[in-house]
DNA sequence: TGGTATAAAGCGC
DNA sequence: CGCGCTTTATACC
């Protein structure tokens, strides 16, 4: 079994709406013996299950916490301009429809559509994401990809996660702070006029501080996106944590 | 070395 | 406004 049920101090929010809800089922909580005064709660994690497709999503901050974090990354975070915010793509130079920032230790940097993103040193307002996050799952991460749409005008089209510098296997953490949105998981195979098959999509609605753990082998088989939702006027920022190979030069 | 994929926008419906 | 589909020449295994 691959689940982690994880004692965190505080309360977790509501769940969120997750539309093809027939396919989920809830994690139950498991034979745990910890009675820390009745302050630890497991995590409800709602599991995501498809054909190749593994995804563990839950609301992860209260809204309160999610709020102040929301504030700070609006006053802290400097996102980037000029050539590092466009990617090359169908041969030609596009501006990206968010802006974008990296963290990260020492020397990393992540490649994908032509161009290269390095990480900017951790500061401790995401530090402290990155640990919360690494406390809850067990896993850790050595990058942070942060995408900030300003409004429902912003999205991403259609990718996967370029693999080429991220460790196999382990799982991309997303976490969402601001605006509600949309996101949809589309089979590689059910793309297109010339797709080999039907798969339904997968449609989620990431919540304000919640988190989606994309597992192995996810982004193998799915592309996933952001798409817009014009009416929308609030921003929404996500961190996409992950695990890098180390190289040995800077 | 070639075969393959594309984190984008634009168009039609 | 939202979706599905096409584009395109470079970059990469």
């Amino acid at each position: 079994m691959d689940s982690f049920v994880v004692k965190r101090k505080r309360r977790i929010g509501e769940q969120s709406t997750e539309f093809n809800s027939e396919h989920v089922t809830k994690k139950s909580k498991d034979d745990s013996t910890e009675t820390d005064q009745g302050a630890v709660h497991s995590i409800l994690w709602k599991e995501i299950r498809r054909e190749n497709l593994c995804c563990d999503y839950t609301v992860f901050y209260s809204k309160h916490q999610a709020d102040e974090l929301l504030a700070e990354c609006e006053k802290k975070l400097i996102y980037n301009e000029g050539q590092m915010a466009r990617v090359h793509l169908y041969g030609k130079w596009m501006e990206i429809a968010r802006k974008q920032v990296a963290f990260g230790d020492d020397c990393l940097s992540y490649r994908f559509s032509g161009k290269t993103v390095l990480a900017r040193p951790w500061i401790p307002l995401v530090q402290k994401i990155k640990d919360d996050i690494t406390k809850a799952t067990g896993y850790t991460f050595n990058f942070v990809l942060v995408n900030r749409y300003k409004d429902g005008h912003d999205h991403i089209g259609e990718h996967k996660d370029d693999e080429k510098d991220l460790v196999f296997g382990h799982p991309i953490a997303s976490l969402s702070l601001g605006q509600a949105r949309d996101f949809v998981f589309k089979h590689q195979d059910s793309r297109g006029k010339k797709a080999t098959r039907d798969i339904p999509t997968v449609k989620l609605e990431l919540q304000h501080g919640s988190l989606l753990m994309m597992k192995h082998p996810t982004n193998s088989f799915w592309y996933h996106s952001l798409p817009a939702r014009k009416k929308l006027i609030n921003v929404r920022i996500n961190f996409t944590f992950r695990q890098m190979v180390v190289k040995k030069t800077c």
